[in-house]
DNA sequence: AAGTACCGCAACCGCTCAGCT
DNA sequence: AAGCTGAGCGGTTGCGGTACT
């Protein structure tokens, strides 16, 4: 006995959506939404479709605000980066880009992004020739640090891992940058445990963790502890200070809200770009927070020349408690 | 011109998870 | 606590269009 079928599939149609029935489906969601339930809505909307088979369409093809054609190099950024962080989250990476679907990012990398990046020829000594949507004209330099390598890979929404040396930091086949990648390796095994929200490089929980940092208002329910230390070992201050140099003005932030409003509100641990305060160690970050009222556990870098918080304090080194 | 291979995309399938009873 | 249901997700399939022989 396998499981119950979602609807009467002798009943239902099946196939590419006619515009007859793609034009009721649009006007009965438009009209009086999906009601929150699915299945029933093919019946109310008159159509002959599986609920399923609705969802999708409305999800892939008709809701507003849906971008279709060509990707842009910036996307191609975006999601390969995300890929090589997260693995095939597609919802996740989805999330990132504003107009395009889970369905058609997962079928874009599928069918061209990754026979973009795994067909590309190995270049000859003389040959500087670059992956397509990499801006950098010359292979990036081997990183000397873990610091270099965090400032080789920090993230920004609009151009994820798009750094000030334009390198980037996923590694696929084997190509003139396969040595450069590899070397970064070990940070993105750290990466796998962070996720990107809202301009943010969050780390935090295990793989758990990165995988549910998926709300759009930025919480994430199953992050418990920090994990820097654990990740990147004491190369942790190395990567705080060398952030700072790299960045000028930063904020590590931590806290356990679930908006970044809120959080802002209530949980803060700030350290800013002093030279002094960035040799905290994490433990002593821990302590700090330890003082504060968390109970979860994100750490957030926060590019403070980016963006602002409702303040526009950066600098200072302390826990406001409620 | 006809047949075949390949490609890209839309849609489907089956699983997991969360919410509800 | 257990079972059921529906939403959501990722993997896979199948079809139509295009390129190639």
């Amino acid at each position: 006995m396998g499981r119950a079928p979602c609807c009467d599939k002798a009943n239902v149609k099946r196939g590419p959506w006619s515009p007859e029935e793609d034009a009721k489906l649009k006007e009965f969601i438009e009209k009086c939404g999906t009601g929150g339930n699915w299945i029933a809505l093919p019946q109310k909307a008159g159509l002959k479709r599986c609920g399923k088979s609705c969802r999708l369409r409305w999800l892939n093809y008709l809701r507003p605000n849906i971008k279709h054609g060509d990707f842009t190099d910036d996307e191609d950024r975006v999601i390969c980066s995300l890929y090589a962080n997260i693995g095939s989250r597609w919802s996740i990476i989805a999330a990132q880009l504003p107009g395009r679907t889970d369905n058609d990012i997962k079928n874009y990398w599928n069918t061209k992004l990754k026979k973009k990046l795994m067909g590309l020829s190995i270049p000859s000594s003389n040959n500087n020739q670059r992956l397509p949507f990499f801006p950098s004209p010359i292979a990036p330099p081997q990183p000397q640090t873990i610091s270099s390598l965090f400032r080789d890979t920090y993230c920004t929404t609009s151009s994820v891992c798009n750094n000030n040396n334009n390198n980037i930091n996923f590694s696929l086949g084997s190509n003139q940058y396969s040595d450069y990648l590899q070397s970064q390796e070990r940070l993105v095994n750290s990466l796998k445990y962070c996720t990107l929200k809202d301009n943010i490089l969050m780390f935090g929980g295990g793989s758990e963790a990165a995988a549910s940092c998926s709300s759009s208002d930025g919480s994430c329910s199953y992050a418990k502890e920090i994990k820097i230390k654990e990740e990147i070992g004491n190369d942790c201050n190395y990567l705080i200070s060398n952030y700072e140099e790299t960045h000028q003005k930063f904020i590590l932030d931590y806290g356990s809200s679930s908006t970044w409003a809120d959080h802002h509100q209530k949980t803060n641990v700030y350290l800013g770009n002093n030279n002094q305060e960035l040799q905290y160690d994490i433990q002593e970050v821990k302590q700090l927070i330890g003082s504060g009222n968390n109970d979860n556990g994100n750490l957030f870098f926060h590019d403070a020349e980016n963006k602002t918080d409702e303040r526009g304090m950066y600098y200072y080194l302390g826990s406001e408690l409620n």
